[in-house]
Order: C-alpha cells, then sequence, then structure tokens
DNA sequence: TCCTAACCGAGACGGTACGTCGCGTCTTAGG
DNA sequence: CCTAAGACGCGACGTACCGTCTCGGTTAGGA
C-alpha cells in the first residue's frame, strides 16, 4: 500500500476505495507471484483471482512492476530494522544480514526480485522506484554501521564505503540471483566474516 | 553459434543450414538488444531485420532466451582469457576481472544479461545453460587462481573457495543488475584489493 | 447478423457489442469476398479493412465460413419473398425463380457459394448450418407451390416433390457452381416451364 | 496420369521418371482426399505418405488442384462409357445416368468434387481443366442421346439442348454437393423419368 | 567404361496466415 | 465516485503450409 497511496489532503468525495479489493489484488499478485514468473502473471489472471476487475487495477497501480513491487513490500511489510549497535562490525553486519538471508530463502522470492531487475533495465523510473525500495533500505543500515565501526577506529578511516556495501550484498545477491548455490546461514556468516576481515585488515591500516 | 551447434557426425542429408542465416539472426538479434530490452524484442523483428523468417529462428533456437543468450556469447566470441599466472593472487585476479569488467561496460550488456538472469528463474534448463556459459565460465579461471594462492601459502588453506568466488563476483554482478553505482576500473581494483585482503588477513591465517 | 446474435434474455453485464465493429467486419467480409475467393482472404485482412481486431472477430464468429456465411446472409438481408400465390404453378415457380436468379447474378457470389458448399463437405455442423439458410430457405416457398399446385389438380397427387424441386433448383446451381453455361433469364423460363412440363405431363397423371 | 504427361517426341536423356514415384503420389493423393478435404490436405502430407519429396511433385504438377484432379481421374480410369443406344431417349439417359451415379456414391467423392468445383472459382485455367475432365465428358453421352431422340420424333426438334442437359445433371449435382437428400438409385430412376416427361410432353410438342 | 544429364530423397529456406493470449483502454450498469 | 464485467484495438506468440532452393545419390544413354 505504501506506494499506491497518494495521500490527497482535499476530504475526498463519492464512493471511498474498497479496502477490500486493494488487498485481495495484492494478496492475488503475492500468490502468482510465488507461482509463476513475473513475466508469466497476467494482470487479467491478478484480476481474475482477485475477483477485481482490471480497470480498479491500473486506476491504482501504473504498471504490473509497480503491483507487483508493492505487493512484494506488502508481504514484507515489517523488518527495516534499523541497525543495532552491537558494539563491533561483526556483530552489527550479523544483525543486518542474517535476518535478510531467513526472509530471502523462506520463500521463492529470488525470481520474483530477478524478474523487478530485469524490468528495472529498461525503465529508469521504475528503477529508481525498485532502488529506493528495495536496495537502499538495506544499505543504509549497513552504511550507518561501516561509519560507527569507522569512528571507533575498528576500520580504516579512508575506507570507501560504497564498495565496501557492494562487497558485502553483492555476494548474496549474486547467489539468489544467479542459484549457483544455496543461501545459507553459513554462506551469510563465511562472508561477513571475510568483510570484517577486507575492512579490519591491518595491512590496509598501517596504509 | 556454440548453442545451435549440434555436431552430429552422420553424413548430412538434405539442403545444409544456411550460415547467412544464422550469422544474420545473432546479427539482428544483437543489434536489437542493444537497443532494447529483452522482452521488448519481438521474434518477428528479429527476423524481419535478419531477412529471415520466424520458422528457421525457431528451427534452431527454441526460445527466444536461448537465442539471446547465443547471440551474446557470438559477441564475446573470444575472450575467456585462461588464468595467468601472474605470481601474485592480487595479479591473478586483477589480469580476470579488470579486462571482463571492460568488456561488461563497453555496450549495455547490463540489462541483457539482467533479462537473461530474470528468465533463468522461471525455466531450471535455460537457468543452466546460461549458469554453464556466463557464470562458470568465468568462476573457473578465478578458482584456479585462489588454488594456486593457496599453494603459494597467500592465504589459508581452509578457504571457503566458492564463498571466495562469490565475494569477488558479487559485487560486480550487484552494480551491473541494480545500477545503483557505476561499474569502474577503480571500483574493480578497490575490490580485488579489498577480497586479497580479506583471504590473507593474519587474523585469518593463524587460526 | 442473424448467426451470430445468440439473444439471451440476462440483463447484459459489462460493455456491450460493438455494433459499429460488428458492421464493419461484416462488411469487410463482403467488399473482400466479391474480390477473391473465400479461401484468398484471410481473417487478417478482413480485421484490417474493418479496423478491428483478429480476436473481435473470432469472439463472435467461430470460422472464417461461417462469418463469411452471415456476410453473405446480411447482403441478402431481405428477399425471403414469401411464395405468392399466382394460381397457376408456373405464375409460383416464376415468382420464385426469377428474382432469385436475379440477386444471384448481379454480383459474383457465385465462386462464394462454391466456396461454402466445398468447406461444407469437411464441417458437417456447418453444412447444417449452410443449408438451412441458404438451401431450405429457397426450397420451402417451392415446396408450398408445388403443394398448392398438387391441391389443384394441376399436378399429380403422387408427385416426389423433394425430386421435384431438386429438378427446379438443381440446374440452377449447376450452372451456378460450374460455370459451363450463363445463368440468363431465358435459362430460368426454360427450366422453369420444363419443370411444370414434367410434373403436369398427362401421363404421370393417368398413373 | 492423364496431366501430367506432356509427351515430348524427344528420346529423354537422364534417368527417366520415376513411374513408382508417380503412383505412389497419385495413391497418396487419393487416400488423404477420402479422408480429408482438399483444403485439408497439404503437399507435405501427400509427400510424406507417398515417400517422395515435394519437389518431385511440384516438378510434375503445377498445382494442389491439377494433382487433386489428375489423382480422381486415375481413380475413375474407366467409365467413359460411351452412349449405348437402346432405342428410347428414357432407355439412353438410365444407360448414362446410373452407372454413373453408383460411382458417385460408392465413396465420397462428393467432397472432393466440391472442392474442386470451389477451386475452380479463382482460377479460370484449372476451370477449364476441371469441366473438360468432369463435366462436358458426362455431357456428351447425354447430346447425343438428346439428339438421336428429336431425329427419332421423340421429343421436339426445337428441344433446348444445354439446358435439357442442365435439368438431367443438376439435380445430381445439386444433391452431391449440397448433401440435403441422398444420392439414392430411386431419386435417379425419378430424375430421368421427369426429364424425359418434361421434353416428351405433348403440350410442348403441339405447340 | 566412363561421362553427364535428368531424376530422386531429404530437408532448410523466406513467406503468409493461422488462432490465441495479454496488454491497457473503453463503456456499460449498479452500489 | 468507485466497482465488476467484459468488449475493444493492438501486436506478439509459436505452428503449419506454401512453393523454392540446395544438397548428396542414383540411373540411365551417349561418348
Amino acid at each position: 500500500m505504501a506506494l499506491s497511496e497518494m495521500t490527497t489532503d482535499a476530504p475526498r468525495r463519492g464512493r471511498p476505495r474498497s479496502e477490500r479489493s486493494q488487498r485481495a489484488i495484492l494478496r492475488a499478485a503475492s500468490d502468482l507471484l510465488l507461482e509463476h514468473g513475473l513475466s508469466e502473471i497476467s494482470m487479467d489472471a491478478v484480476a481474475d483471482r482477485a475477483g477485481a476487475s482490471k480497470a480498479t487495477i491500473y486506476r491504482w497501480w501504473p504498471s504490473k512492476e509497480l503491483l507487483v513491487l508493492d505487493a512484494l513490500l506488502s508481504e514484507w511489510a515489517s523488518g527495516t530494522a534499523d541497525a543495532v549497535d552491537t558494539g563491533s562490525l561483526a556483530g552489527d553486519l550479523h544483525e543486518l544480514i542474517l535476518p535478510w538471508t531467513r526472509q530471502l530463502t523462506t520463500k521463492p522470492w529470488g525470481r520474483v526480485i530477478a524478474a523487478l531487475v530485469a524490468s528495472a533495465q529498461c525503465d529508469a523510473q521504475f528503477a529508481e522506484e525498485y532502488r529506493a525500495h528495495f536496495v537502499k533500505l538495506r544499505r543504509e543500515p549497513g552504511r550507518t554501521a561501516l561509519v560507527r565501526a569507522s569512528e571507533r577506529g575498528e576500520i580504516a578511516a579512508d575506507t570507501d564505503v560504497d564498495a565496501a556495501l557492494d562487497l558485502l550484498y553483492g555476494p548474496f545477491y549474486h547467489r539468489l540471483l544467479h542459484g549457483h548455490a544455496p543461501l545459507t546461514e553459513r554462506f551469510a556468516r563465511t562472508i561477513v566474516e571475510y568483510v570484517v576481515a577486507a575492512l579490519s585488515s591491518p595491512g590496509r591500516e598501517r596504509r
């Protein structure tokens, strides 16, 4: 509902928007998304399953991609989980990464995200929307943790934070999207360990 | 041509396959791919531009995805570039990564690859084909370099090679697919540096 | 419109069928039919000329044959011309046959009908539809005239009415479909004369 | 074989035409014709079933229609049956009509002929070929019989022979092509009887 | 005994049309 | 003003035939 809510201050006249339809549409989209790929689901099918009309969907969501993005967000409504300060970089990153990977692997969201990533390639506007809600949302807490670690002197002051964030998140997206190996908890711990080691390497510190 | 070539030893009967058509089709696919996204290009358009008939395309490529994969491979025909032994892990990884990122950034292949990644989510067979030709092809030289580094004692013997490879390649795919930051040479150098630092960290070695 | 109209009493929901499209499609079909043979016209061409979409055509007519049949009927909408009672068999048959042959010869319907006849050979359902709307529609007034003549004693009571109707209509269809000779008014008069002679022959009456 | 035989006097060099293929093709065409309609059979299917190549078919028959016509003629190779002089018009017509209707009804040739008739509508050259081999072939003996009857004084000297032939054959083609009633022997006898009555009607003679 | 012309099968080729499906828009009636 | 229903124009899908075109082989007569 995050995306389709355009809060106008005007005291809306006429029949109000049906919450029932809205929920049914997002639910239908989510369900179909887990069964098929984004390109395999049709607006007709969503409308059908939701018992809604296509016109109603298009009235509130300008495209299939944004509908799906909204459906995804409404499924993951919780979970922003502002960075907890555990006192160490390793601890902070664990707190960020482990719940996130668990969320990613409970259901086949990988293909949904992959499809959104693909859609984003041809639609700059949607790309921005997607990045704002998916990528940055996760990176910002990570950035906070890195800055804290830098202030504590745990990592170098001249650390390339953006590259470091890519070093952290990249491996997960890589496995999620390419599927060449599973996204296990063990893998998550290993990556966090490597990232911490990379950034806190004495060799770098001395430079 | 890698994919559509099924070398049968049997003495081919009937009219032989037209190499001209084959090339024209792959070229048309490549060209269109650089102009539009995978989902925006139609088989009709490819056939039209290639001066071929749709039937001919479907005779040799079972799906748009495999055609596009083939087109991509034929564009990048060269470039496997077996791992050069420079004597150091950092040198080896540079030799692998820098030419590859240069190749990725000369043309807008990002969206093509993203679309292929998306397609792979819903088609296990294509996913395997894609991974074999795109992902593994790049990982194997990296694996070789890591094994050499391990044998030289440059990195720990118990290094998780698969995770390390994801640590190396993940950040590049991340930026390529999400587009939140550019794939610069500077970025490549930084990531290689971090990866080397992560694996050769004295803290790890002593353990 | 006769064929594609399924009058349901239910209070029609949703957007109503577009009469404009319907008319344009039938018109396009008629026009193309007069220029080419049934097998030369394509649904694409009909859709194009009608400014309609193929889906709309297929929504209302299950096959090209039924569309063409409908187009033909809508062109000949009038003209059933219930048998007029002129007091004599010869007069009645003239009233039936002459306007009909004029209708048949004003435009090149011959090849259209021939094509429909051919199509009917392979599709029993369409054959029935065709016969009901084309053949029987004309035979019934003829049958009425014959029965009247029989009641008047003009022809034998034991006349084989079906054979007599074939004797009457067969020669016209023969020339129409085979084209070995023209369907002139003179020919029509001659056939009617022969048929009346055949049925009212004293030789037969006495038997 | 009648149609595809262009007897050149030149002493053909090279490999002679394969009679085996020719027979197989005609047989395949006949078989498929009895199972499906002309428009349902494809040259590919004929080639396949005959174990021949499409090129071979097109080398000898310029179109599907002419191939089918040839196949039909080769099935009915015999049967021209020059008019027998029985001494009476009724007898002569019986001799002509009864064997012919028997031939027409033994197998579902009706639809084949109907399809040829339809094809003839759009191809004047084929139409002529068809009429020459199918229609005229039957009409000529009929014409002979009528002329004899006229000379004997059995029918009027001013009889319109062409119309009379249409009166005779039309009803059969009508039932054959429209299928509204069966082509029984009883029907044949009735039509012949009516035709004789029509032509020999005293009313006409005296006029 | 070769040579070579004409045939043969197999099967790929550029096309055209098929009938279906999904898109995003529209036009109804009704809450 | 919103909703469900559903028809609309559009355009791509993957398939089936069309008639043509190479191929490698085969089968004759003439050299």
